[in-house]
DNA sequence: TAGCTTTGTGCGTTATAACGCACAACATTT
DNA sequence: AAATGTTGTGCGTTATAACGCACAAAGCTA
């Protein structure tokens, strides 16, 4: 009668305890004269039909000499023996969608990163200014928000007359209900817009 | 009597359960519901009173929904985060804000970029995928809709039982009412999570 | 061949991981 | 206070991880 063998991280601890005892050419003796561990239970693990504590799966890391989380992970990474057949590709269904890019100006490069929906009632957009383009922008209608992350580059952004400097990964909320403007500051600045409107 | 308490693994698994349960403010019983794993053992590891098998140390994590090695560290590498109030970080100015980081697993970064707004109903997340890491989420509640939007890497995402690959500059809207799940297939992925709340 | 290692696996026993249940301490309510 | 609910821990039982030993198959030596 076979255990729990059937968990998914147990069988992979088997996996990758056969193949690190494979590759030092260790016997079952050596490894437990080496972990501390006996033989049996090494066997066992790598049988598969064993899930060992934390604390035995820690004296076989440390005698064999590698990191506990090396035991872990999928074979299918390191070695091309799985029969798993977890390998699903299916490109259909209702989730990816490519990128859908606006042209704008030479400077500014503009990514439809999702599209306006009045589920959600915002827009996302990925801008890309360039050498050292100013983009201005009027007043839209009232209680338009937007929220910039700057990407990469540095973003200046201006509002009620005052310039802010951004960096890369810090980010800022505007009011777009009044003037404002973006420059690039570093030749090439990336960063992400999203746009909410009321209501 | 005591057991193999003594051992630092075990200590250390201890230690970080303990944590980890106290900032979800989850019970024993909570905790047990969400993992499957009794009350009186999640209990007994708490203490050091026991050295969980690999098999029930995975269904912590992933009921908990934090990696398998995040339980492995030394907590004394883990600051003090006190995240307690519920300040809005002064969103009226267009003062520009840091990023500010919740700690949540060493194979899992997330950065909220902009926190929840009753006004706008979303808050956007970038997340740091490393290590192969598959992050689990539960359904929340009916009408939540989650938009992913790759930066780097390659991004697997779950829904419906079925897997989609993202790469980067690639994005997918996905229904967070149900079960889903992401995993870094580069060894580090980056990408930003949008998740609106109906009305 | 026989005799001696070395390899991995099977078996019986012990230690303990994991479970369900019950109880005590504390908080909240009526 | 009494009643009610929640939290964490202790206890008895079951499942199984881990051990030591023994055995069978393969390999090497003479």
């Amino acid at each position: 009668m076979l255990k729990d063998s059937g968990s998914k991280i147990t069988h992979n601890v088997a996996q990758n305890l056969r193949r690190v005892r494979g590759e030092r050419k260790l016997s079952l003796d050596g490894a437990s004269q080496l972990t501390g561990v006996s033989k049996a239970m090494l066997g066992q693990i790598e049988r598969g039909e064993s899930s060992p504590t934390i604390a035995t799966l820690w004296k076989i890391a440390t005698g064999l000499q590698c990191s506990f989380s090396s035991f872990l992970g999928n074979t299918a990474t390191t070695h091309e023996n799985s029969q798993e057949s977890s390998q699903e590709t299916s490109n259909d269904t209702s989730a990816l969608q490519p990128q859908v890019e606006l042209i704008a100006d030479p400077n500014m490069q503009v990514l439809t990163l999702f599209p306006f929906d009045p589920l959600t009632s915002f827009e996302v957009f990925e801008l890309v200014l360039s050498h050292h383009h100013e983009q201005h922008s009027t007043a839209h209608q009232a209680g338009v928000t937007e929220r910039i992350h700057v990407i990469s580059g540095v973003l200046s952004v201006m509002q009620n007359g005052q310039w802010e400097t951004l960096k890369a990964g810090e980010q800022c909320v505007l009011a777009a209900d009044k003037a404002h403007a973006y420059r690039d500051d570093a030749g090439e600045t990336r960063f992400m817009a999203i746009i909410h409107y009321p209501q």
